[in-house]
DNA sequence: TCAATTTAATGCGAAATGGTATAAATATCA
DNA sequence: TGATATTTATACCATTTCGCATTAAATTGA
């Protein structure tokens, strides 16, 4: 607090941005877009609305910076567990377990996927968010199409694989995963579908 | 008209509850629960407010109407089109590449499937819905399963598919489809999924 | 110390929202 | 023919919604 240039003029910040915006996320995730208020985004965040307004902008601003985080969240988390494990199926049964735990484990209960789950909803109407929405599927299925190709070029990859066609469906998969943790369906259903999942494509 | 009973008192009806209603599903596959809202139903039904209410209910209740029609009828084209192939890839790519066209065939473009895309958004804060979605999905599930366990029956099935365990992949296809087709995303990549799956999924 | 800048807090405003009230229209029944 | 019942049409209502205006508070800069 010593140094000349440290801090910019007129009143601190009282919040932590980062801290508020996982907030502003989880009330995303909870109640998708239409039926979270602006209410409800301050409330989450604890910051009044004008506040709320300034630091992170109008409420589709917000919701699209939530996207994109949890976007970037995902193929961070899926890239890292695809390139940990030397065996595919093995790979592939660790991203689908992740991704079953992640869906099903929300801080108030099973949510899914806020983009898979809640942009989907929006998507007709909102081009924006649909285009947020295609290139979050489609930087999925290319990071699972990556794992395949290495696969290939490791020579690993069992007979008759393309990575381009098989990715997409292990895709499909956490899609499905998503929706079905949204809808509630037993943890056990998802754990067995992820198992065999694994199997099943990486051969 | 003639008949003596063949009417009830009061003045008629002037719109068809079954074109109507019809007409509501579009409504709420366009644009979800939350973005359509009194004012779209009633201008996509052609009915004045009350009238609305008075036919189908409140926006909830006509929200519900819709969900349960169309995953009967999903229900029913789908069953039939499980039954209709002896060979069950052919199928299996019937299913996948009729719920494509459906997804991809909106009246005002792509719109994927009325339940998967708009209910999940939903489902964490309204019980109802999410019990229908859950429903619809285990139906799914259940069809699916059926028809591998009739290729059981009929000696037809690849060793080692166990129909419980393989349908919810098959599932999972076609939610993922759903998605991808609200999404915008290309038909050739959902039409080549759909095939991928159809032989992947049946050995 | 006062001016300038930024943030927090409170209140405001226009429009939208879901549902209902009221009156007129259209039929059957007695 | 008048009473009863149902639907249509128009208007109304209380609440919610999103975004903004205003004032006070907290900091730096001159």
């Amino acid at each position: 607090m010593n140094t000349p240039a440290a801090r910019p003029r007129g009143r601190p910040r009282s919040f932590d941005a980062d801290a508020a915006m996982a907030q502003l996320i989880d009330a995303f995730w909870q109640g998708g877009y239409g039926a979270t208020s602006v209410d409800d985004l301050a409330r989450a965040s604890g910051l009044a609305r004008p506040s709320l307004y300034a630091a992170f902008g109008d409420k589709h601003a917000i919701y699209l910076s939530a996207l994109d985080r949890v976007g970037q969240g995902m193929a961070a988390q899926v890239g890292a567990l695809l390139d940990a494990e030397p065996d595919l199926a093995t790979a592939l049964r660790a991203v689908l377990r992740a991704a079953t735990d992640v869906y099903l484990d929300g801080p108030m209960g099973p949510r899914g996927c806020l983009i898979v789950c809640t942009a989907t909803a929006e998507s007709v109407e909102d081009p924006v968010i649909r285009a947020k929405l295609a290139d979050v599927l489609g930087a999925m299925d290319a990071l699972v199409a990556a794992r395949f190709e290495r696969a290939r070029v490791e020579g690993k990859l069992a007979p008759g694989i393309d990575p381009v066609r098989r990715a997409p469906l292990v895709a499909a998969t956490i899609h499905s995963l998503a929706v079905r943790a949204r809808a509630g369906m037993d943890r056990a259903l998802l754990e067995t579908m992820a198992d065999e999942a694994a199997v099943v494509l990486a051969r």
